[in-house]
DNA sequence: ATATTTGCAAATAATTTGCACGTAA
DNA sequence: TTACGTGCAAATTATTTGCAAATAT
């Protein structure tokens, strides 16, 4: 893993993260920090959202389109999202009856489970 | 949508697609057919799968490293997929239990559900 | 005949990499 | 100091597109 320096465009990266709970692609942060003063290198985003990632501070999402996007999270239990199709703003759910119901797989086909993804999409209070 | 013009290259991709219940990328379909004698371009690969999606031929799914990735399917009613991560055999479950949490979304978290997405990833039976 | 698909080569788009230079520790 | 991050330009990878030639109807 790369070591934690602490440099002025981790930081800016990780602002921009911070600031929305919702998922940003390279480019998104890219265009975001060029409008401040704050430019970085896209390939310097990219790096640094490799490292937040591998450090446990981002999660990572492929898009329909294929892009890479990432959010800002603190490292928690197992749980699934609610993404909004409007906001993209994104909420977690929880839910000890779809672990369950995973790990019954096993006995229903015979397969050995490990791991689980599931997504939601939809409109959220705010947007519906 | 595309005319449904029966040509050799669209026969011989829908071939390669029906031989494996598995998702196949672009690549490794056009790396299928050079071997055999039925060499089709990769470009018309990659619009073959297109037409086959649109037709209902064929489902898609973006695998980890962004590989646009294609099955064969029949239509049919919705369900999700257990991949084996070994030799990639993708097994089909229903649950009515899911759909229903899925519905329920809406009361605990004021969701608005358009779609929801399920993967299940591990060993099937055989390679376990 | 005529609409449509195909192959090829070139264009895109997202992402990665090599390397000289700058900077945190 | 010196190990490590950064910027830039070039490379790579998946995918798409334009167009003339081939083919299904």
């Amino acid at each position: 893993m790369r070591a934690d320096y602490v440099t002025r465009p981790r930081e800016a990266v990780a602002e921009v993260l911070r600031a929305e709970r919702r998922f940003f692609s390279a480019n998104e942060i890219h265009r975001a920090l060029s409008r401040r003063d704050a430019k970085v290198s896209l390939s310097t985003v990219y790096r640094t959202l490799e490292y937040l990632y591998a450090k446990g501070d981002a999660t990572v999402r492929r898009d329909d389109s294929g892009e890479s996007t990432y959010m800002h999270c603190v490292p928690e239990h197992h749980h699934h999202h609610a993404i909004c199709q409007r906001c993209g703003r994104v909420e977690d759910v929880d839910c000890d009856a779809i672990e369950r119901f995973a790990e019954s797989l096993r006995s229903i086909h015979g397969f050995e489970l490990d791991g689980h993804r599931m997504e939601f999409l939809g409109r959220c209070r705010a947007c519906r």
